[in-house]
DNA sequence: AATCCGGGGAT
DNA sequence: ATCCCAGGATT
């Protein structure tokens, strides 16, 4: 039997029952693949049914704010994936009158859609012969056939895309890639690959050579930044003095508290004598309570977060402040550690 | 080619 | 602590 041959027999009684798997409706896909993008399939798969039932077409989508969509996004991080969400979504609308693409060539031109998830959307919702290469992929293909290119290099990209195209069944390529990603998923996973469930392993040159721990190779990761957050808590009656974030930096566009990063740790009471310095607040408040260092961390950023209670009265609002109250908290898209340490506060 | 963009689970 | 997850955009 073929290489495809094998996995898509074994796929087809050893797959999981996921709900995207469902459908050929290619928004649907769309959703769940950009959902799933360097995201766990348990931690994702809340948040498609919010999406789906909220958004049940791509017309309803594209009528969407922006905050609508950051909030339902919330806590499962790249927002950014849910900006070009949006942007997808109303072009569509308008330029496709509504009908999601379903070919590689339309779905790699629109935001959000890279190489893998357009070949995602176009061989599951139109099973057009195109080879997906995610995570799951490179490790099946470098164990499988000895490859020790780095994935993340340029090369290696290049190289496993051909390997993957070389495999690919053209006769069922939206079950191929289906099956190509199950088996890294629940055989031939980073760590105690279950090789000895795997249905080619005879075959595979990690398993023959006693090289799953090699492969997959990757260039070395680089450098976590350290950043130190001063967020000031600000109180008027029943209202939080809220933030709106930029569009550059982490959580673009979503809502935070005032406050200060600085290059080093400072206490709370240098944080206070620097704000006066730049007239951050208009006038030198007092601190009621500090809670810190709180530690977040991200992929390329170790967060220091101190929050300052400050007592205070009649700051000077910025253009990007504003004070809500617990109704309005509701529907502003937070960063989750924020929302966490705000739900604890409020309760 | 290198860096940025989150949050969480597994080991 | 480290790795990695149905990656993609930006510089």
């Amino acid at each position: 039997m073929s290489f495809s041959n094998e996995i898509t027999s074994w796929y087809n009684s050893n797959k999981r029952d996921l709900p995207w798997r469902n459908t050929t409706d290619s928004y649907t896909i769309w959703l769940s693949e950009i959902i799933l993008q360097q995201t766990r399939v348990e931690q994702g798969m809340p948040y498609f049914y919010r999406f789906l039932e909220r958004y049940p077409t791509v017309a309803d989508f594209a009528a969407a704010t922006e905050d609508d969509i950051l909030k339902l996004w919330q806590g499962l991080g790249y927002y950014s994936r849910g900006r070009n969400m949006l942007a997808t979504a109303r072009l569509v609308n308008e330029h496709y009158k509504g009908r999601f693409p379903t070919q590689y060539n339309e779905l790699i031109k629109l935001k959000g859609v890279g190489e893998y998830t357009a070949a995602a959307i176009a061989s599951f919702s139109a099973n057009e012969a195109k080879a997906v290469v995610d995570g799951n992929v490179y490790r099946v293909l470098a164990r499988y056939f000895g490859i020790s290119e780095p994935i993340n290099s340029p090369a290696g990209k290049k190289l496993f895309q051909q390997t993957a195209n070389d495999v690919l069944n053209m006769e069922h390529p939206g079950l191929h890639n289906q099956a190509m990603m199950e088996l890294g998923a629940l055989v031939c996973k980073p760590k105690n690959p279950a090789c000895g469930i795997c249905p080619i392993k005879t075959d595979c040159y990690a398993f023959l050579n006693n090289a799953t721990t090699q492969l997959p190779q990757k260039l070395k990761t680089v450098k976590v930044r350290e950043r130190y957050f001063h967020y000031f808590l600000v109180t008027n009656g029943s209202e939080i003095l809220m933030n709106k974030r930029g569009p550059k930096d982490i959580w673009a566009n979503m809502y935070d508290m005032p406050m200060i990063e600085t290059s080093e740790n400072m206490n709370a009471y240098e944080v206070l004598n620097l704000a006066e310095s730049i007239e951050y607040f208009g006038h030198t408040p007092q601190v009621s309570e500090v809670s810190g260092p709180h530690k977040h961390v991200l992929t390329h950023q170790r967060l220091n977060i101190n929050f300052i209670i400050l007592n205070s009265r009649e700051i000077k609002l910025k253009q990007e402040w504003f004070y809500a109250n617990e109704e309005k908290l509701k529907n502003l898209a937070m960063p989750q550690i924020i929302f966490l340490f705000l739900t604890n506060f409020l309760n």
